[in-house]
DNA sequence: CCCCTGACACTGG
DNA sequence: TCCAGTGCCAGGG
């Protein structure tokens, strides 16, 4: 495997550090690790994440708050009904009050990584 | 090595 | 949180 998976890694680990209940976009992943504009790497990373079952991959979604990636899980819905089950409530692929439940890692994480 | 694609974000209209 | 166009980095053919 390619070296980058150390950037991967990296996004796995705030990827795990999202409190249930709670969402964050790629963007916000991918400024955090310092590349702001690799936000699609992110996604990358949670392609490939599907092989790490600690991955709540559920929890990050894009920056209007919309489940782009709810193609990938196995099911139609998959996606959504995680996200209910963790009382975020999920309409037309989008979420609800989405700045509400919103997971900045900047404000809720040390600064460490 | 070149070209296309992708779970995105930003800017201008 | 529209829409279209552009930039971004990396992987795969």
């Amino acid at each position: 495997m390619p070296k980058s998976e150390n950037f991967f890694e990296k996004v796995y680990e705030v990827a795990k550090k999202i409190p249930f209940g709670r969402v964050t976009s790629y963007g916000a992943i991918a400024k955090y690790l310092g590349a702001a504009r690799s936000a699609r790497m992110v996604g990358w990373a949670m392609n490939a994440s599907h092989n790490n079952q600690e991955i709540p991959a559920h929890r990050v979604v894009n920056r209007k708050g919309l489940l782009t990636g709810k193609h990938h899980f196995d099911g139609t819905n998959l996606m959504q009904q995680l996200l209910e089950s963790e009382g975020i409530e999920v309409v037309e692929n989008q979420i609800q009050n989405f700045s509400a439940i919103f997971w900045d890692p900047f404000k809720e994480l040390p600064n460490n990584l």
